[in-house]
DNA sequence: TAATTATATTAGTATATACTAATGTTTTCC
DNA sequence: GGAAAACATTAGTATATACTAATATAATTA
C-alpha cells in the first residue's frame, strides 16, 4: 500500500562488484600481481566475463588502470572494498558467537549474507561483538593488517620450536574440503602445535598438535601463518 | 585455488522470485484476490514487470493459474514460499534479540537479509531463538496461522473495553514512518491499551496507552490486530 | 629464435529483471 | 447501454551478469 522499505544502501557496488573489490583489496594487501586471470580463478568466471566486468568498473570509478602498474583500487574502490570485507568478517564472528556455526562453514555462510547487511546492522554487529581486528580465521579486519604483520608461513617454519597457529589465509578458506580438514585437526586460531619435519622432495610437513600428528602439503602450509612461541 | 563455496542454495527461486512468492502467500493466506495489479503496487514494480515476472514464475513452476480461479501458488511454490517467510522472520528475531536492531527496523534489514540465509543458518537460528510461532510483529509463520486467528483488526473493536495489541500486519511492516510512529507510541505486540473512541466521520479511533493517547487513521487500525482482555 | 603457454579481448548469445508507451480487455458505475 | 476506470498485455528497450568460440598478443621456455 505505501512504498517499501528502500535497500538500505544506494550508494553500493552490486554483489558481484563487492566481490571483485574484496578479491582485488586482498591481492593489493598482499603485494600480488592484480590480473584479470587471476581475478578469473578465484571468482570462478570465465576470462571474458573479467573483461567486462572490470570495464563496468573502471567506468563506475571503483578501479583505474595504470598503464605502468596495471589495475588499482581507487579511493572509492578502496573504501567499498574495506567495507564489504569488514561486513564479511563480522558476520562471520556474529555466526559463530550467536548462532554457534561450525568454523569450517563461517565463511561461505557469510559470503552470502555480507551483500546485504546494511551499515546500520554493521553497527550493530561491532558494538556486539567487541570490535574485532581479525575474523575467525585470523585474516586482519582492514586498516588492522599490522596486527597479522609478525606471523610467518608454515612453510617457512624450521622444524623443533614451539608455534602458535594464528591465521588460515583468505585463500584458503574457499576450500570448504580444506577449512573441514583443518577444524577436525584442530588447526584453527589459537592451537599449539610443533613442525616435526619438513619433507621437501614430498612436499608435506608434519604438524604435532598434542598426541596428534598431521601431514600437510605445501599449498596448505603456505596460507596458515603461526607465531614463534617463546 | 580450488572451487569457492558453492552458494548453498541452488534449488531456491531467484530473490526477485522468493519476493513474489512471498507476496502470493500472505494474500492467499488473508483470502485476498491474488492479481497482477496487487502485485505491483506491493512489489512496486511496473504492472508490465508482473506480467512477464509471473510468466516465468508459470513456466519454472512456482504457481499455476486456473481460468476460474485465478492464480495460485503450487505446492513446490507454496513450499519455497514457506520457507522464504520463515526466513524473514527467524531473521528478524535474530536481529532484535542477538542484535538489539530497533523494532520498527527489523522487517526492513529483514527483506535484504532473508534470501542468503541458508538452510542450515534458518535452522541455527531456529535452535537459538526458541522455534517462534510468530515474528516479532505478530504475523504468523507459516503453518502457525492458527495462533492468530482470533485476534480482530482494530477496526472491528467498540470503545470501552480492555485490549491487548497483538499483532501488526505485513502490508502495515511496509511502510517505515508508520513502523517508527507505532515503535515510538508502545503500539507494539503485548502492549494494553483501550479504544476511547471511534469517529467514522473523521475516519479516525483513539488509542488509551497508559496516559498517553493516539489517533489512529482507519487505515492504519485495519491493520493492528488485538485480543480482547478478560 | 621458434614454439609453447599464458593472457586478454572481441563477437555473439543468453537470462533475469526492470522500464515506458501503446493497445487491448474487462468491470463498474452512472 | 455506454463511458470511465481498472486491469492486462504487447512491443521495444536497457542493464548486469554470465557463457562459448575465436582471435590476438605477450611471455616464457626449450
Amino acid at each position: 500500500m505505501t512504498p517499501n522499505p528502500k535497500p538500505p544502501f544506494d550508494l553500493r557496488p552490486t554483489p558481484t562488484i563487492e566481490d571483485y573489490l574484496a578479491v582485488i583489496y586482498v591481492m593489493e594487501r598482499d603485494g600480488d600481481e592484480v590480473i584479470a586471470a587471476r581475478l578469473a580463478e578465484s571468482l570462478e568466471v570465465a576470462p571474458p566475463t573479467v573483461t567486462v566486468t572490470l570495464k563496468r568498473m573502471e567506468r563506475d570509478g571503483w578501479i583505474a588502470v595504470d598503464p605502468k602498474e596495471g589495475l588499482y583500487l581507487t579511493k572509492t574502490g578502496c573504501e567499498a572494498a574495506s567495507s564489504v570485507i569488514r561486513r564479511h568478517m563480522l558476520t562471520e564472528w556474529m555466526l559463530a558467537r550467536m548462532l554457534k556455526v561450525p568454523w569450517s562453514s563461517l565463511h561461505a555462510e557469510a559470503d552470502q549474507i555480507e551483500h546485504s547487511i546494511s551499515d546500520e546492522i554493521e553497527n550493530q554487529m561491532r558494538l556486539n561483538l567487541d570490535d574485532p581486528q581479525l575474523c575467525p580465521h585470523g585474516n586482519p579486519l582492514p586498516g588492522f593488517e599490522y596486527v597479522a604483520a609478525d606471523w610467518l608461513p608454515l612453510t617457512g617454519i624450521q622444524p623443533g620450536g614451539h608455534i602458535i597457529i594464528r591465521r588460515i589465509h583468505e585463500t584458503a578458506e574457499d576450500n570448504h574440503e580444506l577449512m573441514e580438514f583443518l577444524e577436525t585437526n584442530g588447526i584453527v586460531p589459537g592451537a599449539h602445535a610443533e613442525v616435526c619435519n619438513v619433507l621437501s622432495f614430498n612436499q608435506t610437513l608434519c604438524l604435532q598438535l598434542g598426541e596428534k600428528q598431521v601431514s600437510l602439503g605445501f599449498s596448505t602450509a603456505k596460507y596458515i601463518f603461526v607465531e614463534m612461541a617463546a
